[in-house]
DNA sequence: ATGCATGAGAA
DNA sequence: TCTCATGCATA
């Protein structure tokens, strides 16, 4: 029954003024600064054209009681997605990705050891205790310079690599380590960066709580920017990510690539502190996600054990795992798979080390004015 | 603030 | 398939 291609994207609309979805605890953002309606192009919705993902064989539809409000409409068997915002297919790259990679190598064969290294440079401050192999992630990025000097070439998603290497702690220049090297430019002496360039793992920290101080200072919640940012540069960005940018808790690239744009956006609500700027949200309606699904506690544990010994499980090892836990075989997958996410991320994993903070003496010794809202 | 999820791109 | 960037939904 319905072949390929029957149905479509569901709504997509909703233009005026769309009332929150749910509202929150009652304790959320929702700081109004300025709201203005702005005419949203449905222009942005482009299509993945060319063959609809069909193709992955799960269809999570069926068997699941999604009766508290469905997110999903009942596609028995069409899963195609409609993607919200896309970075851009006719956007003109004016200052997204654009981060280049750095020099990957073709192949790596380990597994005895994952790869916890922490991206910021042991300069100072925390350092992943029990991590010693921290091979502090390769500060060179043969960028060119975000967005405005890149005439063209690459699309838009070229931060992607895999830092598996193994570093020396030190981004000293490691002489004879075998990989081609790597750093031998910057780094005499001064880390700090302002805002362009390949900024460092410290630069990056600092910036990430000046933002947020400012941020909440002008009356902003972590959702605001996001879409200001959108509304601004063509990039809407989640309140997910605003937090995790702020918390540190994206990767290395990512960092780096948000880094200019919420900077340029912190001069404009500096400056035009006042001034309604268009804003407006587009909203993921018809966005049919699968309902997370809440693992137990004794079952995280159970995959944590698992995590320990195999990182990597093949889909065979996940199956059984899968069946012994009684989970999906995609629950299990995907757990791993954010599982390994999060062993990249900086911060450890149960979070940063408590005290770290304000040591550059631009924090306060305590917040004077709490977070207004989030 | 975070857990689980989706999807594009690289291997 | 995995990684990586990103986000909806949720605690």
């Amino acid at each position: 029954m319905a072949t390929a291609a029957s149905n479509h994207y569901s709504v997509l609309t909703t233009p005026s003024s769309a009332p929150p979805p749910h509202s929150e605890s009652g304790s959320m953002q929702q700081a109004t600064a300025y709201r203005d309606a702005h005419t949203l192009l449905q222009n942005d919705y482009t299509l993945p054209g060319s063959g609809h993902p069909l193709s992955h064989a799960h269809q999570w539809i069926t068997a699941l009681s999604h009766g508290d409000g469905a997110p999903w409409p009942s596609s028995p068997l069409g899963d195609q997605d409609v993607k919200p915002i896309l970075q851009s297919d006719r956007e003109e790259l004016q200052n997204s990705a654009s981060l280049q990679q750095q020099q990957r190598h073709p192949h790596l064969a380990h597994q005895t050891h994952h790869d916890a290294r922490a991206w910021r440079t042991s300069t100072a401050t925390t350092h992943i205790p029990g991590m010693a192999t921290s091979d502090g992630q390769s500060l060179v990025y043969s960028q060119s310079g975000f967005g405005l000097g890149g005439p063209e070439q690459m699309h838009h998603h070229s931060l992607r690599d895999e830092d598996h290497h193994s570093h020396s702690p030190h981004l000293s220049e490691h002489g004879g380590g075998g990989q081609s090297s790597l750093s031998h430019h910057q780094h005499g002496g001064h880390p700090d960066h302002s805002d362009e360039d390949t900024p460092t793992s410290d630069d990056l920290e600092q910036f990430a709580k000046q933002f947020k101080q400012r941020r909440i200072k002008l009356g902003f919640t972590q959702a605001d920017v996001g879409l200001a940012l959108g509304t601004l540069y063509g990039n809407v960005f989640s309140q997910t990510t605003i937090c995790r940018f702020e918390a540190l808790q994206l990767s290395f690239k990512n960092m780096c690539k948000l880094k200019p744009l919420l900077n340029k956006w912190l001069e404009e609500a500096d400056s035009t502190s006042g001034s309604p700027t268009s804003l407006d949200k587009i909203a993921a309606q018809g966005r049919k996600r699968k309902k997370r699904t809440s693992i137990e506690v004794g079952v995280k544990g159970a995959l944590e054990s698992h995590f320990l010994k195999s990182p990597k499980p093949g889909a065979t090892e996940i199956t059984s795992i899968a069946d012994s836990l009684q989970l999906e075989k995609e629950v299990v997958r995907v757990w791993f798979c954010n599982r390994r996410q999060k062993e990249k991320r900086m911060t450890p994993i149960g979070g940063q080390l408590p005290g770290t903070e304000d040591m550059y003496g631009d924090t306060p010794p305590h917040h004077g004015a709490q977070t207004p809202v989030q």
